[in-house]
DNA sequence: GACAACATACATTCGTGTATGTATAATTAA
DNA sequence: TTAATTATACATACACGAATGTATGTTGTC
């Protein structure tokens, strides 16, 4: 049993402030169950007792599980995304360098951080886009989608700069790297114990740019 | 709504063969709900209804949801594993060509065989080792990692041939084209319809060897 | 005193597991 | 060979708990 009490005391908490808290408590609570769970087999009272408060807390801020899970796509998607785009807008002389800079971070960041890793195996294995969920699939795709061109434009970059070996496709690339990560995470978080990403994540990139740098 | 009816008629059957068809059919009819609304958001009741049958025959054949969650993974896994043991078997002089075919086998294979591609969504995205499933997560990690096995095998018999660049590392090798697998798999069962993995998986598979051949 | 931020209580639905009923097939007895 | 018996392969009915959503109560804040 990981899942712990996020919240500390269970007095009475009216100001705005507090009433953050309650609410950041509450998607803590639920990312962690939902994460170890999967959302069908969290009950809001699950997420309310690690909470420490009751449903009535959770239906007063969210008007059901589908909105918290949603709020919680929204949260952990947020930065990633912009992460991306920030690394993509920096200019470098490598873009190959920088692609393999940026993926190595990407992974070496799960290790470090429990709350992304939990987001990313929520919606990787933790959850079903249908039923109640399946109004969020269109929208929560999309912004993947969004997120993942950005890889193309590395590889476009290097095209232009004939960086890319003459045999080298974009595409195929771009789908190469996204379909290769995807996997990393996957079979990582499936794992963690005995995958040891700390120590494989800069060889398995660099196996991957071996033939094109 | 892609759910079918699996058995054709409601008659009452009494025979060994049709007792066989009919544990069939519930097994054909919850790979199908499983795989498109997870095992969770699935009730027996679904499941009778596709195949024809009521919940008795279903608690007849079956203890309960978890056996046949059990019961659809070894149907699954048997042939795929006697198929990767049996070409790892079968002498051939470049291993490295003969792993690359099998993984483009492998994932064409998909493309052509709708349960294949059911099964596998069921056990990536469709199910989550808590609670009921729990007990089955050593068994079914056991067997993955068997069949997993073998790809390291590909890349022992080309080191040993000679056919690997000093460079290149068996090991990492071995987990890089696990991990690429995966993620192709799952990235093209996210999305069927955009994913064209019938023309992408030769490309893909070659782009990984590109470096190493 | 009004409203925000909850807690508590209640009604209803849904899924499960089991107990029981029943028609047919398989087996045995004559 | 056939009639009687038993076991199989289900369908039906019921009892129970769990989860949801809502209605209402309560407390502190502004």
């Amino acid at each position: 049993m990981y899942v712990v009490n996020v919240a500390e005391e269970l007095i009475m908490r009216r100001t705005k402030e507090d009433a953050q808290k309650t609410y950041d408590a509450i998607l803590d609570a639920a990312v962690a169950h939902f994460s170890q769970r999967g959302v069908a087999n969290t009950s809001l009272e699950d997420i309310a007792e690690s909470a420490n408060v009751t449903r009535g807390a959770i239906y007063w801020h969210f008007k059901n599980k589908g909105e918290i899970f949603d709020s919680i796509h929204e949260r952990f998607y947020q930065p990633l995304a912009a992460l991306l785009l920030e690394d993509i807008e920096t200019s470098h002389n490598d873009p190959l360098q920088q692609l393999h800079d940026i993926c190595v971070k990407l992974l070496l960041d799960f290790t470090l951080d429990l709350k992304k890793r939990q987001a990313a195996a929520l919606f990787m294995f933790g959850c079903h886009y249908s039923g109640d969920l399946e109004k969020y699939w269109d929208k929560h795709h999309k912004k993947k989608e969004d997120s993942l061109k950005i890889f193309s434009r590395y590889f476009e970059k290097a095209k232009k700069d004939g960086r890319l070996p003459a045999s080298a496709s974009p595409e195929i690339l771009t789908l190469s790297i996204r379909c290769y990560m995807k996997g990393i995470i996957s079979e990582y978080l499936n794992d963690v114990e005995n995958f040891n990403l700390e120590k494989n994540a800069e060889p398995l990139i660099a196996q991957f740019f071996s033939n094109i740098k």
